[in-house]
DNA sequence: TTATTTATTTATAATCGTTATAAATAGTTT
DNA sequence: AAACTATTTATAACGATTATAAATAAATAA
């Protein structure tokens, strides 16, 4: 499963004509295979024992390559480090606010949003971005632990 | 009208032994009077004519202030500087990707979304973010005349 | 009013995520 | 193998924001 999505996105890599070296293919690996959304850090990290010479410059400058071949999407969140999301299928995200944990859930057209707000400002739409903030099961069960 | 705002801000900051510094007063009223979404830094500048000496601290701890009394919403744009709006009503924001310009506009009702994000996560839902991004009409204008 | 206490401001240094730069290295083509 | 080019590495720089500590101003008490 995840070996098809590797080598699916080494291919659209190659299409574009960009190398595949091996901290880019450890890189996409990690990424693909953790599910999560990593900072740039975090996957520095993670692979520095199998690349202890790796420069922290050299994840982001393939993140951007990834995002520019639309493998990868960033995720900022003002202050704190972006997140890196390897994509897969359109859908949107759920912040705990007290541990930080993001989890993925769909939700069908949010077109009439884009609609109403074109028609209203005479803007150009191009896309949107939506998230909900709140506190993660786990979290929540510890707060009430507490009590 | 942006007067009375102006007094309820300042009796919001009273009533929670806030002290009204001519500082603070200035933001407020520039924060109130501009209509707009400024960063730190534009409030900086816009005032140093009147406060040479005012420190630029001086202005990001007050916004602080402001957001903890829930006067100020802060919008954080990843690597840019946040933006400051004066809460007046729930809405929403459409940004111009071409030159930055961001425009409140109003839509009822997300409460669906969050309701089906709690339910497929399990999360206890607190609030959510939504804005739209596109080409104002003076940017879309501009690029329609160099065709 | 004056003294005392406390909040706030100022000036400046530090932090942190990210990017720029330039030299070194590795991959690709001839 | 030689030449060319992309990529990596090491390191410095950047910009927004925060931390710190001394100076100042506001509020309160005497
Ligand atoms: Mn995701
Ligand atoms: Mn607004
Ligand atoms: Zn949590
Ligand atoms: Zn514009």
């Amino acid at each position: 499963m995840s070996d098809t999505q590797l080598k699916s996105a080494l291919d659209t890599l190659k299409t574009t004509g960009v190398r595949i070296t091996p901290q880019r293919h450890a890189i996409l690996e990690y990424l693909i295979e953790t599910m999560s959304h990593p900072t740039a850090d975090d996957i520095y990290k993670a692979l520095e024992h199998k690349f202890p010479n790796m420069s922290v410059a050299t994840v982001y400058n393939n993140l951007r390559v990834f995002r520019e071949s639309g493998l990868v999407r960033e995720l900022t969140y003002g202050d704190n480090a972006s997140r890196f999301d390897f994509v897969t299928t359109k859908h949107y995200h759920i912040i705990c606010e007290s541990c930080g944990k993001i989890v993925d859930f769909h939700y069908p057209g949010l077109d009439e949003v884009e609609h109403l707000a074109a028609h209203v400002t005479g803007f150009k739409v191009n896309s949107h971005r939506l998230e909900v903030y709140g506190t993660c099961p786990d979290c929540e069960e510890k707060a009430t632990k507490l009590q």
